[in-house]
RNA sequence: GCGCCCGUAGCUCAGUGGAUAGAGCGCUGGACUGCGGAUCCAGAGGACGCAGGUUCAAAUCCUGCCGGGCGUACCA
């Protein structure tokens, strides 16, 4: 039984007993410091208003009766806390427990097999993806994972905007980079892409289509649109690969007009009465639900925004079957974020059917100082120099390393020069450290070990007591990653994991002490294995040689 | 002006209302005749932006300020 279940099973044992009870989860947390315990609940506090005692009276009382449970070596009320300290034969059988679930350690089945989707990127495809996309896609396919994990069915979905003036101003600029090619003096539009990843492109199509095209006609714009988005996806899918990043469905603006969802998403927003027209447009009447501004839906010239199309895809969402959409965003999107969940509630669809992971941006800090990015003038990092110069796990890494809605500064120079002091490889030389005593373990015969049948009583060491309790934290904290929608808390556990065995190594020694040996090889596969999992769910590598 | 996010060590950042606030980097000084030194040990370094409030208990919740970011388009 886990440690947290453990107790809260004692207590509901011994307020039975007491004759009192409580409803709700009973709280258990880890002190921080250790002359609290292993494990504390601070529930005498709970208790104590409606039993009309002192909270160290509940705690006394509750001690009392905890006092002779065999898991537990001491059960002490302090300060109106009560702190326990566990048996280390209570911790072996955690860790016994966690060797024989293996990979399945942590994974659960709260999913029930429902349907997830995580939509994420869906940058337009105007350009290559940024460092700034980055973290975008990895943040949504970690979240993705943690859900995975949690046994959900998760969809991972790219939304392509392949329609609209920003298209078309790409054509037009690609058209001018095919003039240039061919001689003439062809400015790239005002408000126009001017990065030199068009000109390479321009070349090519001069080269194979020579002067077909010499004025900007609808004939050209019908053209170069269909051939700059074509050259701009297979960018972003050589991009996306660069970081292992792999998408289940591609829904594209266009087939969401031609199913003819829009107008039948406008349309149902009219029956509810949430639509108005005003200067010929048709205006979503959100003040009306406590927002600070109206939008358009439906513009004077009759095309549908941003905004409208936004809201009949989520409602196709639901209709294809999704219990939970995540959509992983930008902090320039809060505006049209809650505009969509507005729409979606007058819908009538369920409160917490879509959730936003809101991301602050990533300021790259280079060696011209800080530099703010704009895909249209040109002015970005390309994802794929960024993996090609780190590596693709610590991209990915530091990435998600940092809560979403924190500003994330990340400083180019210092991930290319400092790479050996990196969070990263200190996790993975963790696991590479246990492969390698694994490896020389094997050579002396001592590797493997027949887990089931070993005796961990040789564990005593707070460190190696320390380690199993932090062990036994690891599915807490995947299931408090996917639904806070927190891929941090993986790379936080995981460094405090690495920051345990590290010191724990460098003091004991595991191979050829006896009966403490295999004791502690199953210490250490539990480490690894649990290192590999936190590993894998963000996408980074587990590897058994560095 | 209004809305949302952030403000914690020199820097980058953790910190599900709990007990004496943490990590990495950087800095100072140490540790290799045994499993990988991409490691370990020790030290210096803090008004948790400011002021009120709620609570047995506030970095955490509420209010108001101050600073930074992002929005506030018939752009996407």
């Amino acid at each position: 039984m886990r440690l947290e279940a453990l107790v809260q099973a004692s207590i509901q044992q011994a307020l039975a007993e007491l004759g009192w009870s409580f409803s709700g989860l009973i709280p258990v947390d880890r002190p921080r410091r250790p002359e609290h315990g292993d494990l504390s609940t601070r529930l005498p506090f709970m208790l104590a208003p409606s039993l009309g005692k002192a909270p160290q009276e509940v705690a006394h009382a509750l001690a009392q009766r905890l006092r002779h449970n065999l898991a537990f070596a001491a059960v002490r009320p302090e300060a109106g806390f009560l702190n326990f300290v566990l048996q280390p034969q209570a911790l072996h059988a955690v860790l016994k427990e966690i060797l024989q679930d293996g990979l399945a350690y942590g994974r659960s089945s709260v999913g029930e097999g429902r349907l997830l989707q995580v939509e994420f990127v869906s940058s337009n495809p105007t350009g290559p993806l940024t460092i700034g996309h980055l973290r975008q896609a990895a943040l949504g396919d970690v979240l993705a994972s943690l859900y995975e994990d949690q046994g959900w069915k998760v969809v991972r979905e790219y939304y392509l905007n392949d329609e609209g003036r920003q298209i078309d101003l790409l054509a037009q600029s690609l058209w001018a980079r095919y003039r240039q090619a061919l001689g003439h003096d062809e400015p790239v539009p005002p408000g126009g892409y001017q990065g030199a990843y068009l000109v390479p492109l321009g070349e090519e199509l001069a080269k194979a289509w020579g002067d077909r095209y010499p004025v900007w006609t609808e004939q050209a714009r019908q053209v170069f649109r269909t051939e700059a988005v074509a050259r701009m996806m297979d960018m972003i899918h050589e991009d996306l690969q660069a970081i292992g990043v792999r998408f289940d469905v591609w829904t594209r603006e266009g087939d969401l007009h031609r199913r003819g969802l829009v107008s039948e998403a406008l349309q149902a927003l009219r029956d509810k009465g949430a639509v108005y027209e005003k200067d010929g447009a048709q205006w979503l009447h959100s003040t009306a639900e406590g927002l600070s501004r109206d939008v358009v839906l439906v513009r004077s010239d009759g095309t549908p925004t941003y905004t409208m199309v936004d809201i009949a895809y989520h409602l196709d969402k639901w209709r294809r079957g999704f219990t939970l959409v995540i959509d992983v965003q930008g902090a320039d999107h809060v505006d049209e974020q809650r505009q969509v969940l507005l729409a979606l509630k007058i819908l009538g669809l369920p409160h917490g059917f879509l959730r936003y992971c809101l991301h602050q941006f990533v300021t790259l800090k280079g060696e011209e100082g800080v530099q703010r990015m704009s895909t249209r003038a040109g002015r970005f990092l390309r994802l794929t120099d960024l993996v090609d110069a780190v590596g693709r796990d610590v991209a990915r890494y530091f990435m998600v390393m940092r809560k979403p809605e924190s500003h994330l500064v990340f400083d180019f120079e210092l991930a290319k020069d400092t790479s050996m002091e990196n969070p990263v490889y200190y996790v993975q030389y963790a696991h590479t450290r246990i492969a390698s005593v694994f490896r020389e373990g094997a050579k002396s015969g001592e590797w493997p070990v027949d887990t089931p049948q070993v005796d961990l009583s040789p564990l005593t060491h707070p460190e190696e007591l320390a380690l199993v309790k932090e062990l036994d934290r690891f599915p807490d904290m995947v299931r408090l990653a996917a639904q806070e929608l927190a891929p941090h808390l993986v790379c936080e556990y995981l460094e405090g994991l690495a920051g345990l065995f590290h010191p724990y190594y460098a003091r004991v020694r595991v191979l050829g002490q006896g009966p403490a040996t295999p004791a502690r090889l199953c210490l250490l596969a539990g480490i690894k294995l649990v290192l590999a999992r936190g590993l894998g769910l963000l996408g980074v590598s587990a590897p058994e040689e560095m």
